[in-house]
DNA sequence: GATGAATGAGGATTCATTCAT
DNA sequence: TATGAATGAATCCTCATTCAT
């Protein structure tokens, strides 16, 4: 009913929306309605289904990165922007799970059908981040200066992508997951093998030997 | 027109258009037309969207999981299984596209507005295929006795997850990539760090001291 | 209800609508409505409201120049075609009075806002007919062998034309204006200027000079 | 964005958009937009779109008939204001074919959907032009005083009409067209029949014997 | 097994118009 | 005077689905 909150209601409205139903099962007339706005208005502010729809999506995004940022420059250390990482994009599932069932609908989901995202993918705005924190990693000798940027932003985002898909579908996650993504991606899972210190035949856990 | 034939038609074209368009945005109307079959013909195969939307998931499902425990099975060592793994994703997609982005789109997509798919997850259904090779990997001393099954999980299904997203998006994946996942998992990414030993305050690269 | 009929009942209702109301001021709606039968139905049968407007005009088209044809080549001599031709023009506003102002306002009316119709002009497509009557009427030595069609054509269409016009207007027509037109026609309405034969500065009523 | 200027510009903006249009197609923010303009400035102005509407038909219908009579007093004798009635209406549609469509489609376009237009037919009105015209012509001795005035409105009125009409619709128009209308309209396109002076069966083309 | 035809409900979007400012 | 914002009603059209044949 306030003055131009109208607009925000509707955005608020059609992320949840869009998230739980995606963008094809999503009524213009059902965001307006949760929204508490008429139809036209919808249209004066927003244009269309798919402008209405990017700007949802743009707001999410901008959130989510914000969010991200902020916990890993809060961080010192390289290992504990890690755990910061993986725990800020935790917990940003935790508390925005329309958002970020959103998000992930848009990077993953259908490409011809619903309006295409201009954010390739929020995990790769995110990259600098992660390649920030590599350079800071291997300054501190935490990590090895052999490791390519590549290799550990793939652990990286896989181990909190697969996490916050999991919370997303209701699976429990243990308040320890950030520190044993830290731990494992250090250390490896790999048995150390001095008894074979050459490799025997089987590709060695060393750097590649290509 | 025959028997079998219109089915397989229909089911082929559902795939790519859910695939391609989401269950929302896709109507019942263009997988008729696409498959070149009159409407209610669909309706006497399906019985109804719904119907036809799980059975073309479920297919392709079925065609994912297959694939993996083929690839997997059909190595010997547990390196060779982790590639094979990694690389039957990977092959998966680049074969299927849209099949992939279906399974994609069924796994992390809306919830409400889609019918829910009972897989609860394919990447859980294959986790069985993970725990056995966990489990080879230790017997073959290629993995240390403490690890947990899940770190293993959690590092293994978000390389090959985000790599897979890499590649439904247009972006190019390395040859190596299957090797190099597997070497960074085994040796982890952190330095030796011999010269302190005992950790220093900040959480050590060793199991985690909690 | 009857089976097919629907179509036919479209049409008709579409016809007396447009006629009455011109295309941007009639809603598929109130056709359907006018013609007992369900928006979907009308869709199923025309695909749009374009199309069905179009195939509204080329049925009227179609039967006012059977009508016209009919009418002249009924007729045996020039003199009776002339009047014929008119006598068809002002029975079919008579009794067609939609559809006559259907194909005057698809003839006359704004362009770009409706669809475009593809007949140039009926009066053009019926001009085949009237040089066909000139052509015989100069061979009955009705008319002079140097006029030319398009002189004849300008005032016969033209005289038929206007009497359409008034016609739907509301204005009455005198029963005897078809035997006008012809008279006027063929007579002229100049005196005749036996006392200034050789033209007198003033452009003659004769041959044009030039 | 003065007082008058936005008058103004929305005036001619709506006569082109109804001409182009109609009225049924031409929405009142499109006019507005055209005329840079917002819409309650226009709606202070005219009211609403049907006051629009006729206010621009008002303007249009006006300058129309001043400009033919304009052009007819200018012209001296009988045979240059024939000329002077069609070089009239050809170059206004020429100058002003938006208006000039405008026009037409008030005048023989539908009556339910748009506002009926008062003036009964700006042909009508300017029939007042041509029966002086004709008077002229008897007191000449250029028109044969049997001749009835509304036979010369019908001529001369359907000849402009149709070459305006023709104009409108893209066609070519031979610079000598009003002279060659003055002509045939004098002349009439018969023969001389001085071997059959009294008529054989088929009515003359002298007056009517009626 | 397959189809032409039909439908109630709802899809996105725009309409002419108004009101508080 | 002019405007940003709003609205009820209507726009064209499509939805998933069914029925008689």
């Amino acid at each position: 009913m306030s003055d131009h909150d109208a607009r925000e209601r509707v955005l608020s409205a059609a992320l949840a929306l869009f998230a739980a139903r995606g963008f094809g099962s999503t009524s213009v007339r059902d965001v307006a309605r949760a929204a508490g706005v008429t139809n036209p208005t919808l249209y004066y502010h927003f244009g269309n289904k798919e402008c209405l729809y990017l700007e949802a999506i743009a707001g999410a995004s901008a959130r989510f990165t914000e969010r991200i940022e902020a916990a890993v420059s809060g961080a010192a250390t390289f290992d504990d922007k890690l755990i910061a990482y993986v725990e800020a994009q935790l917990s940003y599932v935790r508390e925005f799970p329309a958002e970020a069932r959103l998000l992930a609908y848009a990077n993953h989901g259908p490409l011809q059908g619903d309006p295409s995202v201009d954010l390739m993918s929020h995990h790769l705005r995110s990259s600098q981040v992660v390649l920030e924190m590599v350079a800071q990693g291997k300054g501190e000798g935490r990590v090895r200066p052999e490791v390519r940027d590549e290799d550990v932003m793939m652990l990286l985002t896989g181990s909190a992508l697969v996490a916050g898909f999991a919370l997303l579908a209701g699976y429990p996650m243990p308040a320890d997951y950030p520190e044993r993504v830290r731990d494992t991606m250090l250390r490896g899972i790999g048995a150390e093998t001095p008894s074979n210190p050459t490799g025997s035949g089987r590709a060695g856990a060393g750097p590649s030997e290509g």
